[in-house]
DNA sequence: AGCTTATTACAACAGTTGTTATGTTCAAAG
DNA sequence: CTTTGAACATAACAACTGTTGTAATAAGCT
């Protein structure tokens, strides 16, 4: 097991900690003791907390992108962009606490100038990955023409962003299904005919 | 100056704090500094800070609450519904804050399943509010019949939380009108005809 | 084997936190 | 004038925080 892999496990078990806790009572110690080790090895792997928690901020969001890439290429015409859309939402129980960390984040970063901008580094990540999708499809005649991409790309965004915390907060509130049906309703006005 | 004009001024020293530093930087000792005072005022206003806390969650709620009601008696048919709407959204500057309070609020309740639950406890306020809202159009026959209204109203609240969101972490994000179009567009399918 | 480096443990640090107790001020009520 | 209690200040409390340094252990290599 090298470097990378037990860096790996030190995020995970922050991740556990956070999702269970919340990102302030997120402390060295805590994740430690999660681990199941000393803080040695937290302080070994990071040099600071900043730089832990940037780097699992990091990786709860590469993990969606890598998803979201492979996704794009098993799927075909609107469906390539639907699918993609719900990979996103917590669909299963166990991508909740992902939005629970994600929304932790979130909270954490207001009145920090740094994980905000970094944030917004990452958002346009996503939606460069959804302008792409949107371009094709226009190319293709699927989508109208003369539509705004990158609006229309935010727009998408912040449905399954606001999608994603009525149900952190509320898991009863959206079903898979509604989920679903919730952005295929957003995705269709963009149809041609 | 009577006892809850007082008590409210120490919230909105918190709130202000809460804006500029974020949630888990607000201490006691932050927000008497804010407001020009010793730690004593804010100890003898709230038993502790979970109190204060609830609370100021409590009152920037209820602000966007009352001015819905308002809102709501000012305006006629579909315009009240959508003008509701609107109100949540952060269109103006000053707005921003308040979300950023808000979101500080959801990333800080992750974790806690007191404050989750009061979380829960106000979006169904909020929902039953347009769910009322939805009744009376479907009765002027202005929506269509058959419509889950709760869903309904779940799908609006979302997607101005999901907006909201974005705009707290992009400000540039969308402007104030691609705010607006972007809930008339979730409102339009909603029509009869 | 011995040497080297990575990994882990542990203790101590200075600072901050919420909370509590005590002291002070001061205006209104008796 | 005396007394009462609210409003505020101050200081101290124990608990917890991130960080750092040092020592012990394990692993790999020659």
């Amino acid at each position: 097991m090298g470097f990378d892999d037990r860096r790996a496990e030190v995020i995970q078990a922050a991740w556990r900690v956070i999702a269970r806790e919340g990102l302030d009572r997120t402390s060295m110690r805590a994740i430690a003791q999660e681990l199941g080790s000393s803080t040695g090895v937290v302080t070994h792997y990071f040099r600071n907390k900043e730089e832990l928690t940037l780097f699992a901020l990091e990786q709860v969001f590469e993990f969606v992108v890598v998803e979201m890439r492979a996704s794009a290429e098993k799927w075909q015409g609107m469906e390539r962009l639907e699918q993609m859309l719900f990979l996103a939402l917590p669909l299963a129980v166990s991508d909740r606490d992902d939005w629970k960390v994600w929304v932790a984040f979130l909270g954490y970063s207001i009145g920090r100038d740094r994980l905000i901008q970094e944030h917004c580094k990452r958002y346009g990540i996503l939606r460069d990955l959804i302008v792409e999708t949107l371009a094709e499809l226009q190319a293709e005649g699927l989508i109208r023409a003369g539509l705004d991409l990158a609006f229309e790309a935010n727009a998408l965004i912040a449905l399954v962003d606001g999608i994603s915390m009525s149900v952190v907060i509320n898991p009863e509130q959206f079903s898979a299904s509604q989920q679903q049906a919730l952005v295929v309703r957003a995705v269709d006005p963009l149809r041609v005919g």
